[in-house]
DNA sequence: AGGTGAAATGTTATAATATTACACTAGTTT
DNA sequence: AAACTAGTGTAATATTATAACATTTCACCT
Protein backbone atom coordinates (compact mmCIF):
# COMPACT_ATOMS: atom_id res chain seq x y z
CA UNK A 1 0.00 0.00 0.00
CA UNK A 2 0.93 3.51 -0.59
CA UNK A 3 3.59 2.90 -2.60
CA UNK A 4 3.52 5.75 -4.82
CA UNK A 5 3.85 8.27 -1.66
CA UNK A 6 6.64 6.10 -0.05
CA UNK A 7 8.50 4.73 -2.90
CA UNK A 8 11.33 7.32 -2.22
CA UNK A 9 11.42 6.63 2.00
CA UNK A 10 12.28 3.58 3.84
CA UNK A 11 9.33 1.08 3.14
CA UNK A 12 7.04 0.06 6.10
CA UNK A 13 7.44 -2.78 7.37
CA UNK A 14 4.20 -4.42 6.19
CA UNK A 15 4.28 -2.90 2.70
CA UNK A 16 3.51 -5.64 -0.04
CA UNK A 17 6.80 -6.52 -0.75
CA UNK A 18 5.18 -9.34 -3.53
CA UNK A 19 4.97 -6.22 -5.17
CA UNK A 20 8.22 -5.46 -4.92
CA UNK A 21 9.94 -7.93 -6.51
CA UNK A 22 7.09 -8.43 -9.21
CA UNK A 23 7.56 -4.88 -9.95
CA UNK A 24 11.14 -4.91 -9.94
CA UNK A 25 11.27 -8.01 -12.29
CA UNK A 26 8.60 -6.84 -14.88
CA UNK A 27 10.71 -3.86 -14.88
CA UNK A 28 13.88 -5.78 -15.60
CA UNK A 29 11.93 -7.26 -17.94
CA UNK A 30 10.81 -5.20 -19.64
CA UNK A 31 14.32 -2.80 -19.94
CA UNK A 32 16.13 -5.73 -21.23
CA UNK A 33 13.56 -6.58 -23.60
CA UNK A 34 13.93 -3.04 -25.35
CA UNK A 35 17.75 -2.95 -25.01
CA UNK A 36 18.24 -6.70 -26.40
CA UNK A 37 19.76 -8.15 -23.38
CA UNK A 38 19.48 -11.53 -22.11
CA UNK A 39 17.74 -11.66 -18.33
CA UNK A 40 18.65 -15.37 -18.41
CA UNK A 41 17.40 -17.37 -16.11
CA UNK A 42 20.26 -17.27 -13.54
CA UNK A 43 20.23 -13.48 -13.91
CA UNK A 44 17.08 -13.26 -13.02
CA UNK A 45 17.43 -15.69 -10.24
CA UNK A 46 20.09 -13.53 -9.19
CA UNK A 47 17.97 -10.66 -9.34
CA UNK A 48 15.32 -11.60 -7.65
CA UNK A 49 17.25 -13.09 -4.84
CA UNK A 50 18.19 -9.45 -4.11
CA UNK A 51 15.14 -8.09 -4.13
CA UNK A 52 13.93 -10.92 -1.37
CA UNK A 53 14.28 -7.57 1.17
CA UNK A 54 15.27 -3.90 1.02
CA UNK A 55 18.63 -5.52 2.98
CA UNK A 56 21.76 -5.12 0.75
CA UNK A 57 22.59 -9.03 0.36
CA UNK A 58 26.33 -10.09 0.00
CA UNK A 59 27.53 -12.13 -2.72
CA UNK A 60 27.92 -15.07 -0.70
CA UNK A 61 24.87 -15.02 0.45
CA UNK A 62 23.36 -15.19 -2.64
CA UNK A 63 25.38 -18.04 -4.00
CA UNK A 64 24.60 -19.66 -0.87
CA UNK A 65 20.93 -19.48 -1.98
CA UNK A 66 21.44 -20.49 -5.95
CA UNK A 67 23.21 -23.40 -4.40
CA UNK A 68 21.41 -26.47 -3.97
CA UNK A 69 22.08 -29.22 -1.76
CA UNK A 70 24.05 -31.14 -4.22
CA UNK A 71 25.30 -28.92 -6.35
CA UNK A 72 27.76 -25.90 -4.86
CA UNK A 73 27.75 -22.75 -7.30
CA UNK A 74 30.82 -20.83 -7.53
CA UNK A 75 31.89 -17.10 -6.74
CA UNK A 76 31.54 -16.15 -10.63
CA UNK A 77 28.21 -17.32 -11.15
CA UNK A 78 26.77 -14.78 -8.83
CA UNK A 79 29.57 -12.09 -9.58
CA UNK A 80 28.92 -12.13 -13.67
CA UNK A 81 25.23 -11.95 -12.70
CA UNK A 82 25.82 -8.66 -10.53
CA UNK A 83 27.79 -7.30 -12.92
CA UNK A 84 25.77 -7.67 -15.72
CA UNK A 85 22.63 -6.77 -13.11
CA UNK A 86 24.78 -3.27 -12.15
CA UNK A 87 25.82 -2.60 -15.64
CA UNK A 88 22.51 -1.88 -16.41
CA UNK A 89 21.58 -0.12 -13.19
CA UNK A 90 18.88 -3.04 -11.89
CA UNK A 91 21.26 -3.22 -8.92
CA UNK A 92 23.31 -1.05 -6.86
CA UNK A 93 26.29 -2.03 -5.03
CA UNK A 94 27.07 -0.39 -1.84
CA UNK A 95 30.27 -0.31 -1.26
CA UNK A 96 30.41 0.82 2.74
CA UNK A 97 29.14 -2.69 3.29
CA UNK A 98 30.45 -4.82 -0.12
CA UNK A 99 26.41 -5.82 -0.54
CA UNK A 100 23.87 -5.41 -3.39
CA UNK A 101 20.59 -3.88 -3.74
CA UNK A 102 17.55 -3.59 -6.07
CA UNK A 103 17.44 -0.35 -8.03
CA UNK A 104 14.28 1.71 -6.98
CA UNK A 105 14.39 4.09 -9.44
CA UNK A 106 14.34 2.13 -12.69
CA UNK A 107 12.51 4.88 -14.62
CA UNK A 108 15.13 7.45 -14.66
CA UNK A 109 19.05 8.02 -15.11
CA UNK A 110 20.16 8.59 -11.54
CA UNK A 111 23.46 8.94 -9.08
CA UNK A 112 22.80 6.18 -6.91
CA UNK A 113 22.11 7.44 -3.13
CA UNK A 114 21.34 5.64 -0.22
CA UNK A 115 20.38 5.78 3.43
CA UNK A 116 21.40 2.67 5.18
CA UNK A 117 20.26 1.39 8.57
CA UNK A 118 22.49 -0.49 10.86
CA UNK A 119 20.11 -1.90 12.91
CA UNK A 120 17.61 -3.66 10.84
CA UNK A 121 19.72 -3.03 7.68
CA UNK A 122 17.11 -1.36 5.25
CA UNK A 123 18.09 0.70 2.42
CA UNK A 124 16.17 3.85 0.95
CA UNK A 125 17.31 5.09 -2.37
CA UNK A 126 16.69 8.64 -2.18
CA UNK A 127 17.13 11.31 -5.19
CA UNK A 128 17.98 14.62 -4.23
CA UNK A 129 18.30 17.08 -6.66
CA UNK A 130 19.63 19.46 -4.27
CA UNK A 131 23.08 17.41 -4.00
CA UNK A 132 23.33 16.71 -7.58
CA UNK A 133 23.58 19.98 -8.43
CA UNK A 134 25.98 20.63 -5.40
CA UNK A 135 28.31 17.58 -6.47
CA UNK A 136 28.09 18.93 -10.52
CA UNK A 137 29.00 22.63 -9.26
CA UNK A 138 31.53 21.22 -6.96
CA UNK A 139 32.83 19.08 -10.33
CA UNK A 140 32.99 21.85 -12.75
CA UNK A 141 34.88 24.00 -10.30
CA UNK A 142 37.59 21.35 -10.35
CA UNK A 143 38.01 20.73 -14.03
CA UNK A 144 36.83 16.80 -12.80
CA UNK A 145 35.02 14.74 -15.31
CA UNK A 146 32.51 12.68 -12.99
CA UNK A 147 32.34 8.81 -14.12
CA UNK A 148 30.57 7.37 -11.10
CA UNK A 149 29.31 8.17 -7.41
CA UNK A 150 29.25 6.72 -3.85
CA UNK A 151 26.91 7.96 -1.84
CA UNK A 152 25.98 6.14 1.47
CA UNK A 153 24.66 7.62 4.54
CA UNK A 154 24.66 5.19 7.41
CA UNK A 155 22.76 5.64 11.02
CA UNK A 156 19.48 4.66 12.40
CA UNK A 157 16.21 4.69 10.51
CA UNK A 158 13.10 6.20 12.41
CA UNK A 159 11.56 2.42 12.47
CA UNK A 160 14.13 1.43 14.54
CA UNK A 161 14.84 4.65 16.65
CA UNK A 162 11.20 5.22 17.68
CA UNK A 163 10.64 1.38 18.17
CA UNK A 164 6.96 0.95 16.50
CA UNK A 165 7.76 -2.68 17.33
CA UNK A 166 7.12 -3.83 13.81
CA UNK B 1 53.40 26.59 -2.65
CA UNK B 2 49.82 27.99 -2.42
CA UNK B 3 48.86 25.52 0.02
CA UNK B 4 46.27 28.13 1.35
CA UNK B 5 44.61 28.76 -2.19
CA UNK B 6 44.70 25.10 -2.98
CA UNK B 7 44.03 23.11 0.31
CA UNK B 8 40.74 22.35 -1.44
CA UNK B 9 41.67 20.81 -4.42
CA UNK B 10 43.40 18.42 -6.21
CA UNK B 11 47.36 19.15 -5.16
CA UNK B 12 49.10 20.80 -7.96
CA UNK B 13 51.31 18.22 -9.92
CA UNK B 14 54.76 20.56 -8.42
CA UNK B 15 53.37 21.29 -4.89
CA UNK B 16 55.74 20.54 -1.52
CA UNK B 17 54.40 17.49 -0.53
CA UNK B 18 57.16 17.57 2.00
CA UNK B 19 55.10 20.29 3.44
CA UNK B 20 52.11 18.31 3.55
CA UNK B 21 53.31 14.93 5.73
CA UNK B 22 55.09 17.54 7.90
CA UNK B 23 51.91 19.09 8.79
CA UNK B 24 50.11 16.03 8.80
CA UNK B 25 52.25 14.43 11.85
CA UNK B 26 52.23 18.05 13.79
CA UNK B 27 49.04 18.08 13.74
CA UNK B 28 48.21 14.52 14.15
CA UNK B 29 50.75 14.78 17.21
CA UNK B 30 49.36 18.19 18.35
CA UNK B 31 45.86 16.46 18.35
CA UNK B 32 46.97 13.03 20.00
CA UNK B 33 48.94 15.45 22.95
CA UNK B 34 45.70 17.89 23.60
CA UNK B 35 43.64 14.92 24.10
CA UNK B 36 45.30 12.11 26.15
CA UNK B 37 46.00 9.96 22.63
CA UNK B 38 49.50 8.00 22.11
CA UNK B 39 50.74 8.47 18.34
CA UNK B 40 52.88 5.63 18.96
CA UNK B 41 55.85 4.80 17.05
CA UNK B 42 53.69 2.40 14.66
CA UNK B 43 51.05 5.09 14.44
CA UNK B 44 52.99 7.22 13.57
CA UNK B 45 55.17 5.42 10.88
CA UNK B 46 51.38 4.06 9.60
CA UNK B 47 50.25 7.91 9.25
CA UNK B 48 53.53 8.91 7.63
CA UNK B 49 52.87 5.85 5.36
CA UNK B 50 49.84 6.96 4.51
CA UNK B 51 50.69 10.64 3.97
CA UNK B 52 53.50 9.26 1.66
CA UNK B 53 51.09 10.80 -1.29
CA UNK B 54 47.49 12.03 -1.81
CA UNK B 55 46.71 8.97 -3.03
CA UNK B 56 44.21 6.52 -1.28
CA UNK B 57 46.89 3.70 -0.08
CA UNK B 58 45.52 -0.41 0.77
CA UNK B 59 46.08 -1.91 3.89
CA UNK B 60 48.49 -4.62 2.13
CA UNK B 61 50.91 -1.71 0.48
CA UNK B 62 51.55 -0.36 4.05
CA UNK B 63 51.73 -3.76 5.62
CA UNK B 64 54.75 -4.56 2.77
CA UNK B 65 56.49 -0.96 3.96
CA UNK B 66 56.13 -1.39 7.65
CA UNK B 67 57.43 -5.19 6.93
CA UNK B 68 61.41 -4.98 6.88
CA UNK B 69 63.46 -7.60 4.65
CA UNK B 70 63.84 -10.14 8.13
CA UNK B 71 60.65 -9.45 9.59
CA UNK B 72 57.58 -9.38 7.90
CA UNK B 73 54.14 -7.74 9.25
CA UNK B 74 51.30 -9.43 10.06
CA UNK B 75 47.81 -7.74 8.77
CA UNK B 76 46.42 -6.85 12.58
CA UNK B 77 49.32 -4.60 12.81
CA UNK B 78 48.50 -2.23 10.03
CA UNK B 79 44.49 -2.80 10.74
CA UNK B 80 44.55 -1.42 13.96
CA UNK B 81 46.74 1.30 13.45
CA UNK B 82 44.42 2.18 10.88
CA UNK B 83 41.75 1.78 13.09
CA UNK B 84 43.22 4.03 15.58
CA UNK B 85 43.69 6.68 13.08
CA UNK B 86 40.22 7.14 11.68
CA UNK B 87 38.55 6.73 15.02
CA UNK B 88 40.40 9.91 15.88
CA UNK B 89 39.74 11.16 12.06
CA UNK B 90 43.31 11.37 11.23
CA UNK B 91 42.38 9.13 8.11
CA UNK B 92 39.66 8.09 6.05
CA UNK B 93 39.03 5.07 4.73
CA UNK B 94 37.73 5.36 0.98
CA UNK B 95 34.93 2.51 0.75
CA UNK B 96 35.55 2.15 -3.17
CA UNK B 97 38.63 1.34 -3.49
CA UNK B 98 39.52 -0.26 -0.12
CA UNK B 99 42.03 2.60 0.58
CA UNK B 100 43.33 4.65 3.14
CA UNK B 101 44.39 8.20 2.35
CA UNK B 102 44.96 11.27 5.60
CA UNK B 103 42.70 14.03 6.66
CA UNK B 104 43.21 17.09 4.95
CA UNK B 105 40.80 18.90 7.26
CA UNK B 106 42.14 18.16 11.09
CA UNK B 107 40.95 21.64 11.55
CA UNK B 108 37.28 21.15 12.02
CA UNK B 109 34.69 18.09 12.10
CA UNK B 110 33.43 17.19 9.09
CA UNK B 111 31.56 14.56 6.82
CA UNK B 112 33.97 12.60 4.80
CA UNK B 113 33.53 13.67 1.11
CA UNK B 114 36.32 12.91 -1.70
CA UNK B 115 36.49 13.48 -5.52
CA UNK B 116 39.09 10.19 -6.84
CA UNK B 117 41.00 10.76 -9.95
CA UNK B 118 41.08 6.82 -11.76
CA UNK B 119 44.00 7.75 -13.84
CA UNK B 120 46.65 9.14 -11.83
CA UNK B 121 45.18 7.83 -8.38
CA UNK B 122 45.24 11.12 -6.09
CA UNK B 123 42.42 12.16 -4.10
CA UNK B 124 41.00 15.44 -3.18
CA UNK B 125 38.79 16.06 0.01
CA UNK B 126 36.25 18.84 -0.21
CA UNK B 127 33.68 20.62 1.80
CA UNK B 128 30.20 21.74 1.12
CA UNK B 129 28.24 23.26 3.24
CA UNK B 130 24.98 22.87 0.61
CA UNK B 131 25.70 18.92 0.39
CA UNK B 132 26.22 18.91 3.94
CA UNK B 133 22.91 20.82 4.52
CA UNK B 134 20.90 18.65 1.99
CA UNK B 135 21.67 15.36 3.42
CA UNK B 136 20.72 16.97 6.52
CA UNK B 137 17.35 17.64 5.44
CA UNK B 138 16.85 14.70 3.74
CA UNK B 139 17.59 12.64 6.86
CA UNK B 140 15.59 14.88 8.53
CA UNK B 141 12.58 14.32 6.27
CA UNK B 142 13.56 10.35 6.60
CA UNK B 143 13.61 10.90 10.60
CA UNK B 144 16.58 9.11 10.08
CA UNK B 145 19.67 9.72 12.32
CA UNK B 146 22.87 10.12 10.76
CA UNK B 147 26.21 8.20 11.73
CA UNK B 148 28.73 7.92 8.87
CA UNK B 149 28.77 9.14 5.46
CA UNK B 150 30.57 8.06 2.63
CA UNK B 151 30.69 10.55 -0.63
CA UNK B 152 33.21 9.03 -3.07
CA UNK B 153 32.97 11.09 -6.75
CA UNK B 154 35.08 8.70 -9.16
CA UNK B 155 36.15 10.05 -12.59
CA UNK B 156 39.00 12.08 -14.30
CA UNK B 157 40.85 15.22 -12.50
CA UNK B 158 41.57 18.57 -14.79
CA UNK B 159 45.15 17.33 -14.81
CA UNK B 160 44.77 13.81 -15.91
CA UNK B 161 41.77 15.37 -18.50
CA UNK B 162 43.88 18.55 -19.64
CA UNK B 163 47.31 16.53 -19.67
CA UNK B 164 49.48 18.80 -19.00
CA UNK B 165 52.19 16.39 -19.10
CA UNK B 166 53.08 16.10 -15.53
C1' DA C 1 18.25 -28.50 -39.90
C1' DG C 2 23.29 -27.93 -39.32
C1' DG C 3 27.39 -24.89 -38.87
C1' DT C 4 29.42 -21.04 -36.81
C1' DG C 5 30.69 -17.52 -33.61
C1' DA C 6 29.61 -15.03 -29.57
C1' DA C 7 27.70 -14.90 -25.16
C1' DA C 8 26.81 -17.16 -21.01
C1' DT C 9 27.88 -20.46 -17.58
C1' DG C 10 30.69 -24.08 -15.06
C1' DT C 11 34.82 -25.09 -12.59
C1' DT C 12 39.22 -24.73 -10.26
C1' DA C 13 42.35 -22.05 -8.28
C1' DT C 14 43.88 -17.98 -6.25
C1' DA C 15 44.08 -12.97 -5.09
C1' DA C 16 42.91 -9.19 -2.09
C1' DT C 17 40.99 -7.43 2.03
C1' DA C 18 39.94 -7.96 6.85
C1' DT C 19 39.12 -10.19 11.49
C1' DT C 20 39.56 -13.46 15.55
C1' DA C 21 41.97 -15.21 19.20
C1' DC C 22 45.53 -15.57 22.11
C1' DA C 23 50.30 -14.53 23.76
C1' DC C 24 53.40 -11.15 25.05
C1' DT C 25 55.28 -6.46 26.08
C1' DA C 26 55.36 -1.91 27.71
C1' DG C 27 53.70 1.68 30.16
C1' DT C 28 50.93 3.49 34.25
C1' DT C 29 49.10 3.30 38.82
C1' DT C 30 49.30 1.96 43.19
C1' DA D 1 57.24 -4.79 42.83
C1' DA D 2 52.05 -6.05 41.87
C1' DA D 3 48.34 -5.24 39.22
C1' DC D 4 46.11 -3.23 35.57
C1' DT D 5 45.58 -1.47 30.89
C1' DA D 6 46.81 -0.35 26.33
C1' DG D 7 49.48 -1.65 22.68
C1' DT D 8 51.80 -5.01 19.75
C1' DG D 9 53.23 -9.75 17.85
C1' DT D 10 51.75 -13.86 15.74
C1' DA D 11 49.09 -17.64 13.70
C1' DA D 12 45.11 -18.89 11.83
C1' DT D 13 41.10 -17.98 9.34
C1' DA D 14 37.10 -15.36 7.41
C1' DT D 15 35.25 -12.61 3.74
C1' DT D 16 35.03 -10.63 -0.72
C1' DA D 17 36.44 -10.83 -5.45
C1' DT D 18 38.96 -12.17 -9.76
C1' DA D 19 41.74 -14.97 -13.23
C1' DA D 20 41.97 -18.54 -16.37
C1' DC D 21 40.22 -21.96 -18.99
C1' DA D 22 36.59 -25.57 -20.30
C1' DT D 23 31.96 -26.27 -21.69
C1' DT D 24 27.36 -25.14 -22.94
C1' DT D 25 23.75 -22.38 -24.88
C1' DC D 26 21.96 -19.25 -28.02
C1' DA D 27 21.31 -16.30 -32.05
C1' DC D 28 22.26 -16.00 -36.58
C1' DC D 29 23.37 -17.48 -41.12
C1' DT D 30 23.05 -20.36 -44.91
Amino acid sequence: MASKKEKDLFPAANHDHKACIKTALNEAERYCRENGLRLTELRRRVLELVWASHRPVGAYDLLEKISSNNRKAAPPTVYRSLDFLMEHGLIHRIASLNAYVGCSHLDHHHAPRFFICDQCGEAAELDDPVIDDAIARDAKRLGFRVERQTLEISGVCATCEHGSTG
